[in-house]
DNA sequence: CCCTGTGAATATTTTCACAGCT
DNA sequence: AGCTGTGAAAATATTCACAGGG
C-alpha cells in the first residue's frame, strides 16, 4: 500500500469528517474542500488520488463513495480497542467523550496505579492496576494506548506499553514520547498553549 | 521580528520543556537535543540560531541562557489570561491541570450556556453565560480562548469569541475552525486516534 | 463551461558536509 | 577533539497552469 505522508493524512481526516456532515448522494467539489482547509485546490484533488478517490470531470467527487474510501484507508472500517492509562480528570474525560465511539474506538481497558481507583468501574469496565497491562492487552486484543498519567510517570507506562506490543500511542503526558517501532502523538495542553502565546508575542499587535 | 515556521516553534517548545529539565548551570548540545526530537543536530543549530541562541564551539548551548531567550520569544515571559468556553468533562480535566500555571497561563473566565452550571464557581472563578463573553475577555484582558463545547456549539463561539477579538484559539471541539486574523490551533480526539488507526492498517502487520 | 487529473514549477523543510573556533 | 554555524544539496510539500472529459 502505497505511503501517505503525514500532512496527507492529517487532511484526508478532515475531508471524513467534513464529508460526513454531508447528504451521501450529495457531489463535493475539490475547491469547497480547499476552503475548509485553506489549501489550493490541486492539492485536495492530490490528496484524493493518493488513496484513489476518482471524481467526475465537471461534476466533482461523489460523497458516499468517497466515504467509503476514505474509511478504508484510514483504517475505519473495523473496531479499535484502546487500552487508557491513567483514570484521572483527563482520562476520564476522555472515556466519557462520545464521538469516538461512532469511528470504532473502543475503551476495552484502564489502569491507574492509585490503589483506591482500581476496582472501580467506567460503564462496566473495571480499572485495574498497571501489572495487569500486558494480560489485558494481549486478552482484549488491544492495539491503541491513550496515556493520560502525569508527567512522571509517562516514560515507565510507555516502557509497559513496548513490552507489551503496542506500537500506537496518543500521549496527553507532557513528556515528549517517541517508539521505535511505531507511532506517538504528542498532544500537549501547554504545548499548545505556548503555540498561541508565541503567535500572540510575534505577530500579535499588528492590525 | 524575523518569522518563525510553525515546525520551528513546534521544536522550540519541546527544547524549552526539555531544558527546563536539565541544571541551570548545565550546557546542551545539539545532537543530545536532536535525539529527543529524531531529526539531524543541524536542524536544532538552525531553530536555535532563528531565535539568536548562541552556542560555544566545542561546547555546546548554554542552559540557563537559552531558556531565557526561548521564554523570550516563546512569549512566556508574561502573564497570559484564558477564557475556557465550556464547562463540561474535558474543560473541568483541563481547567484542573496544573502544569499550565508554571508557564504563565491562567484561566481568567469560565463560559457555558447550561442554566445548572451558570453561577457554580471552579476554585473561585465563576461560571458566566455567553451573554457576559465579550465583557469578561475586555474586562480581564483576556488573550486566548480554549473551546470545550460540542460541536454543535463551536462554530457559534467561535464568533463571539471573534467578535470580542480574540485571535488566538484552541479549539478541542471536532469541528475543524479557523481564523481569518489570528490562529487556531484544531486538537481533536478522533483525529489523533485516526492518525494512529491509519498507520497500523497501512504499516501496521510488518515486522 | 465547469471541474478533474496531473506534469512542471515553486517554495519550504531537512539533511549533508565541512570550515572554523576553543 | 568536539561541537557550532552555515552554505549547498536533497528531499518534501504546495501551487500553478492547462489539457481533456462530460
Amino acid at each position: 500500500m502505497k505511503y501517505l505522508a503525514e500532512n496527507s493524512i492529517y487532511r484526508l481526516i478532515i475531508y471524513h469528517r467534513y464529508l460526513r456532515s454531508l447528504k451521501k448522494d450529495s457531489w463535493i467539489i475539490s475547491s469547497k474542500l480547499a476552503k475548509v482547509l485553506g489549501v489550493e485546490s490541486s492539492q485536495i484533488r492530490k490528496d484524493l488520488a493518493l488513496v484513489r478517490i476518482k471524481g467526475l470531470t465537471g461534476k466533482g467527487y461523489p460523497v458516499e463513495q468517497s466515504l467509503r474510501k476514505l474509511e478504508h484507508y484510514l483504517g475505519l472500517t473495523r473496531k479499535w480497542n484502546i487500552i487508557l492509562c491513567g483514570a484521572g480528570n483527563l482520562g476520564k474525560a476522555l472515556f466519557h467523550y462520545k464521538g469516538f465511539n461512532a469511528l470504532g474506538f473502543r475503551i476495552a481497558a484502564i489502569i491507574d496505579k492509585d490503589p483506591r481507583k482500581i476496582g472501580l468501574r467506567w460503564n462496566k469496565i473495571s480499572i485495574s492496576p498497571p501489572e495487569q497491562l500486558e494480560a489485558l492487552v494481549k486478552k482484549q486484543s488491544i492495539e491503541i494506548a491513550v496515556i493520560t498519567v502525569p508527567q512522571e510517570e509517562a516514560r515507565g507506562v510507555k516502557e509497559k506499553l513496548e513490552e507489551a506490543g503496542i506500537r500506537s500511542i496518543l500521549n496527553f503526558a507532557p513528556y515528549y514520547l517517541s517508539l521505535k517501532n511505531g507511532i506517538v502523538r504528542n498532544v500537549e495542553l501547554t504545548t499548545e498553549l505556548t503555540f498561541l502565546s508565541t503567535h500572540l508575542n510575534l505577530h500579535g499587535r499588528k492590525k
